[in-house]
RNA sequence: GGGUGAGUUCCCGAGCGGCCAAAGGGGGCAGACUGUAAAUCUGUUGUCAGUGACUUCGGUGGUUCAAAUCCGCCCUCACCCA
């Protein structure tokens, strides 16, 4: 249940109540592919961050430890021990990530393992399946993502197979709310818009998967090579066909700044493994923009990555102390910096609401868009 | 004192007459990363000048058109015998 509580512009400030919590949006989800976010941290260091919601990976959790054991532990929550809502990715970008393993049917896609090679199938109803027993608050459709460049002929017809996939997904999910079995039987279905870079393509697709009525949308299949312009344009032309009263979600993205644009034009949940990925490389974000902690400056650098920064790792260490954990190799390294880069986003989204709260989100939008991508 | 083996670019370590500024690691420096097969991947690492030149393979003196590679002497290290 989504409530808009005001809106500047474009922009959205609001609020997204589930069974297990309530979200305040915009939004920005921690990424726990496989029920962890990668660089060791746990369900009480993402509490410290302020994470309000978290994402696991449908195909991963099914690979390992397979949905049955996830559902025997009480669902994904009870495993993770994380408390808020987590939403599960459907399995649908595997399927394009893993490219050359793939082979994609009308019934859905062939494809191996990428733990063990096993041969594998996933369907719109194998996904909902995976999703129920997992228990997740938010399941998202099993959709294709195409890559780019693409032909129009063939985006046009993986969108086609896409919106009939969403069918199945909604029919095979209202199913699977209804069993006396079932562990969350008010998971919530988004459903994801396609079309790669084709704005009529995207549209269409956003008229017909709305019809539906599902728990929220998502704009998928964008930041995936495309000029960030590109991006920017598709979501504002996709956006007007998009209901007000339901969550928006722009997957899959991204920079601080591809956020701040996207928050511009309306998109309210954001999730990425830029910031956890990057700072396991010693790529770090702060307000003056990116920062790569193993360069040879910060040496004797006795100033904490980002001077003010409230978060954990910057109350206490210097760049000269996580760089040298860097070198040495030692795990506390991506663990402070994981830390950072998430606080850094779930604050980046704390500011933007407290902005829009304040009637300061212009002002703020100017301030930044120039400035949190730029390497220094 | 005698014998044997070894000394290679920041480190380890290949190379044993020209195709060697010298394999491969490591380390250093820099870059990439956008619904995570990613603690990964890429580039670079003698000097100077954009195709080239110059200084390098313990030291020194030779042999040769040509030497890290062959020979003499010297130095250092390791092991063995006294």
């Amino acid at each position: 249940m989504y409530t808009l509580k005001k809106k500047i512009g474009m922009a959205r400030r609001g609020e997204f109540a589930t069974v297990d919590g309530t979200v305040q949006t915009p939004c920005f989800m921690n990424v726990a592919t496989c029920g962890a976010i990668k660089g060791g941290l746990s369900a009480y260091d993402l509490h410290e961050i302020g994470a309000q919601i978290q994402l696991c990976n449908t195909y991963h959790l099914h690979v390992r430890p397979g949905e049955d054991l996830i559902y025997e532990m009480g669902g994904i929550r009870k495993f993770t021990g994380f408390s808020g809502p987590v939403l599960t990715d459907s399995g649908g970008f595997q399927v394009f990530s893993l490219a050359k393993l793939r082979k994609i049917k009308e019934e859905g896609v062939y494809f191996q393992s990428h733990v063990d090679g096993q041969r594998m199938f996933i369907g719109p109803e194998e996904s909902m399946q995976i999703q129920s027993k997992l228990a997740s608050t938010i399941a998202m459709a099993f959709d294709e993502c195409v890559e780019n460049p693409a032909t129009y002929r063939y985006a046009k017809e993986a969108v086609l197979r896409t919106e009939r996939w969403l069918e199945r997904c909604k029919i095979e999910m209202d199913r699977l709310n209804s069993l006396p079995e079932t562990i969350n039987k008010m998971q919530m279905l988004f459903g994801i818009n396609q079309g790669c870079t084709f704005e009529d393509l995207r549209v269409e697709n956003m008229k017909k998967i709305t019809e539906l009525d599902l728990d929220g949308y998502a704009i998928g299949g964008l930041a995936v090579g495309e000029p960030a312009k590109e991006m920017y344009r598709i979501i504002s032309a996709v956006e007007p066909f998009m209901p007000e009263d339901k969550p928006r979600y722009l997957m899959g993205v991204g920079t601080p700044v591809n956020i701040l644009e996207a928050v511009y034009r309306g998109i309210d949940l954001f999730d990425c493994v830029m910031p956890s990925r990057n700072a396991r490389h010693g790529h770090i974000f702060t307000h003056k923009g990116v920062i790569n902690i193993l360069n040879a400056k910060y040496e004797y650098d006795n100033t904490p990555i980002e001077e003010g920064c409230r978060c954990p790792t910057c109350r206490r260490h210097s760049k000269a102390y996580i760089r040298h954990l860097f070198k040495a190799k030692e795990m506390l390294a991506m663990r402070l910096t994981v830390t950072h880069n998430l606080w850094f986003y779930n604050n980046l989204m704390q500011e933007i609401r407290d902005a829009m709260d304040n009637d300061v989100f212009e002002e703020y939008y100017q301030k930044y868009r120039n400035i949190f991508d730029k390497r220094i």
